[in-house]
DNA sequence: CGACGTGTTGATCTCTCTCAATTAGAGTGG
DNA sequence: CCACTCTAATTGAGAGAGATCAACACGTCG
């Protein structure tokens, strides 16, 4: 499963580390050289402002696949940035139920909703072989106080981020199973085809590391309900999965499974 | 349903601008004299800070129960600060499926998810009379420019805003009708006690204007399935919902039910 | 080679939904 | 003051989407 999402070049794994808990650290990237500036996605910054993030980083680590990133309830935890891969986050009762709340790729957050000092209310586990940029601490307050414009950014980062757990929520509590995983489909999909560009998805497929289970917690469904629901959608000719990589025969058709009627545009009712 | 969260007595509706969409404007009450100022929940800030959140107000309006703030799809809405009263943040599918994402009380935001210039990916509704404070629409830009400790506030109640609808989406994916429920009344309960301290809520119970509907549609429910619950919990003894108010009589056996065995702390697993 | 993780499929079972009908209170107009 | 209407709450009955239980296939790995 870690093959899915391939270790960038410059990251090697010192094999003397390989005990340490939370990961092993890298060859170190500066945030000049980041990959993820490359991407339409990320609005550009100002050398200044590059500095300031620069000098907030500390190292940089790598998870393998499956393994946790930060525990539920674990405090001082640090803040991450997701520099390649895919993560989860999750909470879990107390009897072993899971729900995933939101997937994690390459340039998303981890950690900022913990206030610092506190415990962190939800796990965050990685999903494929993960390269994390370890800030410290205080990084949120420091970039708030040294660059507002990346203060900004954070704040709307994490509004972003809120919409996307709505979205979820919209799904596991008003969509039937095949409507939820149809859009989770598409969502992913479009994730992570963001952040490969000029590939040709249409015969590659994306990169899915996500198993069946996965889908389920993320979904609120049954592992075996999943499955069936999964395999209809396959049988139908709407998608594939195959070698952990995701492809979507039929975009247009899951999108309208995912909103029956709309065009994802929300419904025209009477304005009270 | 609009007595139940009276209006301040700072507040009144001139009858000439009743006819107003969006909102009647109100007396003005400066920031210094806030009085979501004197509760516990909220950290007090310098004089300085206060004049620059004062100087980014615009007004005060009125919206009665049950009409909308934010309509979903809106583009430019203003960002508002709730000031009094309940409202709730929604989206709806085209067949007209609802799921409300989170209630709003006093003090909370309403509007940040919005990237200026954006769409709402949502929709807010009142659910008794409410009051807000408007702002200019660049008002999170500028707080993070001139105030950077309130540019760090407006980014901690964000992440604590998602993390409020983290926690919904857990019921909504993984816990039982009854369940949901029982965490329902118990977190709403505890929210809106925390907004009126020195009551005896014991006796006199806290504010709560939702209908059946809107419990239904918060924990992705049918209205028929949740009035059914809600009696089973209320035979029990365990609530009362009477006169737009919510009593509770046996907290301890409601937090139970929302999670089992866990007091809270999240489960004890083998940590991977 | 056996243990294990993941995916598959069939057979029940049940929680929750949908449909229907009734009650109670608030508001309206004659 | 009394029909009439509307909304919210309630309850029963039947249907169904999805959960649970069980078995099996397949590939990987120590």
């Amino acid at each position: 499963m870690s093959n899915d999402t391939p270790l960038p070049d410059n990251v090697s794994i010192p094999s003397a580390a390989a005990g340490r808990v939370g990961g092993v650290t890298v060859k170190y990237v500066s945030c000049q050289a980041c990959p993820l500036r490359a991407l339409p996605l990320f609005t550009d910054h100002a050398p200044a402002e590059l500095a300031v993030i620069e000098s907030l980083k500390r190292e940089q680590i790598v998870v393998q696949a499956d393994r946790s990133i930060i525990h539920e309830g674990q405090s001082n935890a640090p803040l991450y940035t997701l520099l390649s891969g895919w993560a989860f986050r999750f909470k879990t009762l107390s009897d072993g139920r899971r729900q995933i709340l939101n997937f994690l790729l390459a340039g998303d957050f981890v950690g900022v909703q913990q206030k610092m000092g506190d415990a962190s209310p939800h796990g965050v586990q990685a999903l494929s072989d993960v390269v994390l940029c370890v800030f410290q601490r205080d990084a949120v307050w420091e970039l708030h106080r040294s660059a507002p414009t990346l203060g900004f950014a954070v704040t709307w980062l994490t509004a972003h981020e809120e919409s996307l757990v709505d979205d979820t929520l919209l799904s596991v509590g008003r969509r039937s199973a095949e409507e939820r995983i149809a859009t989770l489909l598409v969502v992913l999909f479009k994730r992570a085809a963001a952040l490969i560009p000029g590939i040709d998805t249409q015969q590659l497929g994306v990169p899915f590391p996500l198993t069946q289970q996965h889908i389920a917690d993320g979904l609120g469904l049954s592992l075996v309900h999943t499955n069936k629901t999964l395999r209809k959608l396959e049988r139908r000719g709407l998608h594939r999965i195959e070698d952990g990589r995701l492809h979507l025969l039929d975009v247009r058709a899951l999108t309208r499974i995912g909103d029956p009627y709309g065009d994802g545009k929300p419904a025209q009712r009477p304005l009270i």
